[in-house]
RNA sequence: GCCGGGGUGGGGUAGUUGGUCAUCCUAGAGGAUUGUGGAUCCUCCGACCCGGGUUCGAAUCUCGGCCCCGGCCCCA
């Protein structure tokens, strides 16, 4: 039997409505915030990719050539693409442009919990705004997003130049290695790679600013740094309004684009790839040969968040199942295509059963059971039965109707 | 790429000191029941991940591969 390929997934019906309905939960709350949807190719050309983050991310990607010879990779992950359309086709659209987008990634890893090849992410990117109040916002879109999901995490909120300014006297090379260690937690590779550059004058403060959840403090540690008044004014608004973070300098972000404030969410319940959300503020128009703006995004690891929020229960839906004897299976079109129209999902039977067996059907599938028999199709009434509670009555389809729209919850 | 645990009908399982027709539950189809469902009973459908090796004989032992789960690495 064939298998498919690995770290991907078939989602059956319920898994699916269960996704759908948390995603969305997550447009509806960036819809509020201005957001309105993009959407970019699900291959790029290879060097969009490996401008933005080097040529080892080849070994993580699916690459491939395409018969005209062109070096194309299957995206693993959005936002370049969303950088590289809007200098493709929106320049000098009026700023700043809010962008969301909901769509699946591919990347060439092994697959564990939380973690596929094939996985889809829900991102959002400011474009063209420079200021405080956008890195707030967008901080508070991503709080607002993961509360819709209900699912329980922890937002971290950092900043880059508190640690960049405290080892900028080092090669660009080491400054690197030691955000690594800092990033990991990994305090005997950091003294090691201060002890061999003669810098453990560093490692005090290092280690105090990675630990610290206290903004004076971090000021304190790092010393002078440009964005001070910025990152204060994203602080105090994000405690204006209410949002639930906690401050951490450690917050490294993986690669250089990132230029600022950063902030990450974990889930409370995952394993080793518990991170469900990232984001920050970033400059990468430039490398795609447009004029540099300012931008600023995150993105929210959409697997991870239904692995969290596991077993949703499924809403409840009014579902008719038609029965009918051979003297209704003309009429019984009608009613379904009457029910049809009124927007009620209505299933018939296709397979030829006998009146009992069709009931037997309905009540696994369905909710009411619409019956139409000799008797209805004569005094053109429908017999309408609830299948939970066995009451069953014979009216009017228009009366009918309305008892399956009445249907709900509770 | 590395370490550990796994893989038996659609789902869940029994069976691994090698030896009848591979167990049971559930789901699906049909029937007992051609104007009323959920119960019961009967019938049917349907599996040893793939390939090589050892053997008279492999679900069971062995080797390789694939895939799943957990962790490492990485995580743009």
């Amino acid at each position: 039997m064939l298998q498919k390929p690995r770290g991907t997934r078939d989602f059956l019906p319920d898994e699916m409505e269960a996704r759908r309905h948390v995603e969305l939960k997550l447009r509806d709350v960036a819809r509020c915030y201005g957001y309105r949807e993009v959407c970019t190719p699900e291959f790029e050309d290879l060097e969009l990719f490996t401008m933005r983050s080097g040529e080892g991310i080849i070994e993580e990607m699916y690459v491939f050539e395409d018969k005209g010879g062109r070096k194309l990779a299957l995206r693993p992950e959005i936002t370049a693409a969303v950088i590289r359309m809007y200098i493709n086709e929106a320049k000098v659209a009026p700023k700043p442009l809010r962008w969301c987008y909901f769509a699946d990634c591919f990347r060439y890893e092994r697959p564990q919990k939380g973690r596929y090849r094939q996985f889809w992410q829900f991102g959002v990117e400011l474009i063209g705004a420079d200021t405080a109040a956008a890195d707030a916002e967008t901080i508070m879109l991503a709080s607002d997003m993961l509360n819709a999901t209900g699912v329980r995490y922890e937002l971290k909120v950092g900043h880059l130049s508190f640690m960049k300014n405290l080892v900028k006297d080092l090669e660009p090379a080491m400054q690197r290695r030691v955000r690594a260690h800092l990033d990991k937690k990994d305090y005997d590779g950091l003294n090691a790679t201060l002890e061999s550059l003669n810098r453990m004058d560093l490692a005090a403060s290092l280690t105090a600013l990675v630990n610290t959840r206290d903004l004076v403090e971090a000021f304190e540690i790092a010393g002078a740094i440009p964005e001070k008044e910025r990152f204060e004014q994203t602080i105090g608004s994000l405690d204006a309004a209410g949002v639930k973070y906690s401050l951490n300098f450690g917050i490294a972000r993986g690669l250089d684009y990132y230029t600022g404030m950063v902030f990450e969410g974990f889930a409370e319940n995952l394993g080793a790839e518990n991170q469900i959300l990232g984001g920050g503020t970033y400059r990468l128009a430039h490398l795609f040969g447009g004029d540099d703006v300012a931008s600023c995004g995150f993105a929210i690891g959409f697997d991870r968040v239904m692995v969290s929020l596991g077993d949703i229960q499924p809403a409840v839906v009014p579902v008719v199942g038609l029965v009918c004897t051979i003297e209704g299976r003309t009429r019984v079109l009608v009613v379904a295509k009457s029910l049809r129209d009124a927007g009620i999902r209505t299933e018939m039977d296709l397979m030829g059963r006998g009146l009992g067996a069709q009931l037997a059907h309905a009540s696994k599938t369905a909710n009411f059971a619409i019956v139409i028999g000799k008797r209805e199709a004569e005094s053109g009434q429908v017999t309408i039965k609830n299948l939970l509670t066995a009451e069953q009555k014979t009216v009017d389809l228009a009366a009918a109707i309305a008892e399956v729209r009445a249907f709900g919850p509770g």
